[in-house]
DNA sequence: AATGAATGAGCTTTCATTCAT
DNA sequence: TATGAATGAAAGCTCATTCAT
């Protein structure tokens, strides 16, 4: 069977193309158009404004996000928490690339981009938060840990790295996502204890 | 005596201004003739054309680092030190928030600006290697511990901190500098011995 | 017996609403086939392009020309003559209001539309001019009037006070036909006695 | 000495000369560029809008008024009065043929138009009801008279035979200014007696 | 050394119209 | 017969940059 790619498709995945590779004003609807395949006003048929297009990314990322948080289910043990949580973040970050670009890039263009970009991270961090606090009850961590900074400071540390490893890539800063959770994680966890 | 400021100077300075609020392209030349209180052609009287003027913050980049560079001597703990490097590295972000926020915003355009942001890290790592591997012979630090991937670590850290710091600001994700030296660089270090 | 509104009136009826309101240009096909609650190309189905609207609106004009030309019986009184005049030509303006703005806004892009639209005046004219020459010779009418010119500013007197209904509306200046009709109208008969 | 010709005025008259024989849509600024000798991008340095160059239009009609209305002297003489208003405002008409023309044609979608250009009738027809009145008084004016709609009437008159004069041209219907004043003007001032 | 005026290329968007179903 | 999708041309407007003073 056939999978149909829609010209909505065409013109979004363009888009999203070129918006990680050039950021937002560089984009331009004529390229967006010609890489999609389509005539430039074909472009504003289907999508109101440039703007809607990202509005349109947007709403997918949303949607994703609600699908990966229905989807974490704490195991019981920190160290694997720990680890499935900056796995899980680690991919987001890739799959959404280009919105998290213009998120830095252009974020002034459309306010309402960054509280959006920023929901994912919350919410981990709740759920760290709320993981942690139990297994400070349960003896599990150190009762000296404060786990409102311990859950912040360890959602900075896998997003910090994300945005490494995915934008200043060819570096020579980069670590492989393995050798990262190997080690800071492991680290992390530890501490905890 | 007084300081006399150059049109050079006045028209970089709203230049960076202007870049770390509204990125490159939405800096247009003639918002920044206006912010710097030029006609519009003076500007390319003094700059050949807007890449310019990129170059140029870039160049005064360049000579920071060497300055850092030179200033930092090892003081032989090593816990002081990495806390010194985050500092300093943290500082220098700040200071040049405009150059790193175009690094990550606009970096396509500027094939060499990657290269030369990623420099100070780069450097302050190579210090950190060496450092390390002296205490690793002294005995300081475990014999065990990967010095390159630790380093690299230690710096993925400290910057991602620092772009978040910069970049998701008032998100409720960042923490003062302070905490996240207190908690972060200490156990890092004390997982070293 | 129901009577059914066809697509083709569902257009033309839709396109001389907008036509009046907006002027040709204003008036989109857009805005002409949502009026009309058809597709856009539905209404290049049914009239070749968007000019054809004004040539079949034209054809109407035409055609309500010569019913009321046919309709036009000289009483033998020249004031009730004179007002019959008045009253039907306001009525024709009124009912093809559309045409007679479009004649004024955009008649440079119909060159053919003034002489149409000015053919109704011309007519009216000429049955006045030979009503008033037969009055001339039995004596009704002063044998020092001059036939053309009263003729010709009768009807601009009454072709202008009809635009000016029209167009300047609620500007203060407008008066309503009757008491136009009475002061001018008179005015005009008396005088020619 | 020569008369320099800047750059605001060739463009204001390559506009006015357009919006007469094209309307204002019709009249693109790519058009009025190349009417006025200069680039399309240098309109819009001197005009930050197509919208400004009708407002500087009306700007200009409305001191007009004002001298013309300051020019204004009643004689003392009906007739000659009457025959002034209708040569000035003839001759107003004329010279602002372009903006009377899009304020019939295009007055939608400039609100403010409209009201704007019905100013000069409604002043002249101001001036008219208190010459009128005085002249009531003083018996030169029939007691019966009703002055409102009489000066409406007269005022109706000449600005409906501008209008036809200016639009209708070449129809056969337009008479010359001189026998109209001729004819009309002295029938109605005759008539007043 | 600094300005104001001018430019051409390029932007996003809307138009009337055609094609395939 | 009527529709929805697609198109190319052209619209108004902004950009970085140059020219003449």
């Amino acid at each position: 069977m056939v999978q149909k790619i829609t010209t909505d498709e065409k013109i979004l995945n363009a888009f999203s193309k070129l918006l990680e590779e050039n950021g937002y004003t560089e984009t331009t609807t004529k390229k967006i158009a010609q890489a999609a395949g389509v005539n430039e006003s074909t472009l504003f048929r289907h999508f109101k404004d440039k703007e809607q297009l990202v509005k349109e990314l947007v709403q997918k990322y949303m949607s994703d996000i609600d699908t990966v948080n229905a989807g974490f289910i704490p195991s019981g043990d920190i160290v694997t928490d720990l680890m499935r949580v900056a796995d899980l973040y680690n991919h987001f970050v890739e799959a959404h690339k280009a919105l998290f670009l213009i998120g830095m890039r252009d974020s002034f263009q459309f306010p309402k981009l960054k509280e959006m970009i920023i929901q994912l991270p919350m919410k981990l961090k709740k759920i760290l938060v709320s993981r942690m606090t139990e297994m400070k009850h349960s003896g599990e961590i150190n009762g000296l840990v404060n786990i409102e900074i311990t859950a912040t400071n360890y959602i900075t540390l896998i997003l910090g790295h994300a945005l490494i490893q995915n934008i200043y890539t060819d570096t020579g800063l980069d670590i492989s996502q393995v050798d990262f959770v190997q080690k800071n994680v492991r680290d992390f966890a530890e501490h905890l204890k």
